[in-house]
RNA sequence: CCAGGGGUGGCGGAGUGGCCAAUCGCAAUAGACUGUAAAUCUAUCGGGCUUGCCCUACGGGGGUUCGAAUCCCUCCCCCUGGA
């Protein structure tokens, strides 16, 4: 089972430090997963992983399944066994989110946030011919009665190519038809054997309508219901977080807090869409945290820009986690106390990444111009580095966090990273 | 010396009379990335500005043509055979 204890919490504010034990291990939070997809990370070797400084993974229930991952995670004994992280904590998406990636959000080209630039952009020069050039731009529409402002198309239906329904989600997989729904979900979630896991939800587009938004929340919460009514079957190893959804609205986030807070859980994760700026980030986080018990963990789905971990945190969310150190570090982005540097510009540069970093690649010198020959020769060592370095960057950020938290110089730490950040 | 093939933008390599400042790939440059569709994607990539046009460009020179990277002549260079 999973337990939750809050080390450090100032009364004037959300922001809180504490430690989350669960049989296999404990870690202090707030703290950010790593994600291994398919139950590895890409461009390192297994054997890797129990190296990492990194306490905390999650690994995706509907990759893991459509790979034909999980027999062999069974037959290894448990998620922790098949990676090799007997102490680490390991979550599990339930594969709600990729109803949305591989569905609405591929077909419209979309994240979970609007990116800010793209509304710039689109605002000066709508009428130019880029407009045609980006899938993205056909959202946005002038607003006619402004004549400058722009108004957001919301689409009322889901627009989806995968079928939600009451029962479940329907998809195709290699031509055949295929499903996935709350009962299905937790029980290969079971059979994965993490510590934490996630109900079956469904996660909404910035671009979904507020009508559709709250329907879809509706839905997710009686999903939630019967991901609840599921899970009690099993043995009780494993902690069922229930998922907050409700867009950028701030009714359907209370209401969705509200009923999903006072489900008998042992935390919660806050998934869906944030609007369009940072700020709504915050914002959105602060109307859910402020209704969620607070003795209870909150786990932010999928968010780990730097600026949205501070604020998150300050919002008293305790658990993230995100692609952006791994997938970054293929792209040949470079986490750094002085912010994030493409290697590109510093590849002429026979030094390491970093001074002081523990991470592989700067303990054994490994200097840019060398990842960059890698990078340019596709060869593996280069992306293996950069990724092992992004990930020491983040794990050495949280426990600054932590520490700063502790120490109360949360804000000091935090005005640091802002200034490269 | 003879025969055959070839010389195109930083590199590789299309193009064989107009739609060619020249497909495409690489490199370069700038950017993106938030519960992994992603070791990916987007943009720029001869010069100038009033962004539509002008200039300079497909080894050098000359010619044919309204028009040439593309056809002809000539010179230079490279590759493959043969003396």
């Amino acid at each position: 089972m999973l337990s939750f204890d809050i080390t450090s919490k100032k009364n004037s504010t959300k922001v809180r430090a504490g430690i989350l034990r669960t049989s296999c291990g404990e870690i202090q939070t707030p703290e950010l997963a790593i994600v291994a997809t398919d139950a590895q990370l890409r461009s390192l070797p297994n054997d890797v992983l129990k190296e990492l400084p990194s306490r905390y993974f999650i690994v995706n229930t509907y990759h893991t399944y459509t790979k034909e991952i999980i027999p062999k995670i069974e037959t290894a004994g448990g998620i922790h066994s098949y990676m090799q992280i007997p102490g680490r904590i390991i979550a599990t998406d339930s594969g709600g989110f990729q109803v949305f990636s591989l569905g609405f959000g591929r077909k419209h080209n979309i994240g979970k946030l609007v990116q800010e630039n793209i509304v710039n952009f689109n605002k000066s020069s709508m009428s130019s011919l880029g407009l045609t050039r980006r899938s993205t731009l056909k959202h946005f529409v002038m607003d006619s009665r402004s004549g400058s402002g722009m108004t957001r198309f919301k689409f009322d239906d889901s627009d989806n190519p995968i079928k939600i329904t009451e029962k479940g989600v329907e998809f195709e997989l290699d031509g055949k038809p295929n499903v996935l729904n709350p009962e299905i979900s937790m029980d290969l979630q079971h059979t994965i054997g993490a510590d934490i896991m996630m109900a079956f939800d469904e996660c909404t587009s910035p671009l979904n309508s507020y009508e559709y938004t709250k329907k879809s929340m509706e839905r997710t919460h009686r999903w939630l219901d019967r991901s609840i009514e599921a899970h009690q079957s099993f043995e009780e190893k494993q902690a069922l977080f229930g998922i907050v959804q409700g867009g950028e609205y701030q009714d359907l986030r209370e209401e969705s807090a509200r009923i999903v807070g006072s489900k008998e859980v042992p935390g919660f994760g806050i998934g869906g869409s944030f609007g369009d700026f940072h700020e709504a980030l915050s914002t959105t986080v602060s109307w859910v945290t402020a209704i969620l018990p607070p003795e209870k963990p909150r786990h932010l789905l999928g968010i780990g820009k730097i600026r949205d971990i501070f604020s998150a945190v300050q919002e008293g969310v305790d658990l993230f986690d995100c692609v952006i150190p791994t997938r970054e570090a293929r792209h040949r982005m470079l986490y750094t106390k002085k912010g994030r540097l493409y290697l590109r510009k510093l590849k002429h540069l026979d030094e390491p990444i970093e001074k002081n970093c523990a991470c592989r690649a700067c303990v054994e010198g490994v200097t840019m111009s060398q990842l960059w020959r890698w990078f340019l020769a596709h060869d593996l060592r280069a992306s293996t580095y950069t990724t092992l370095h992004n990930i020491q960057f983040y794990a050495d950020l949280m426990r600054e966090i932590r520490e700063s938290i502790e120490n109360n110089t949360f804000s000091q730490r935090r005005e640091y990273y802002y200034r490269y950040y």
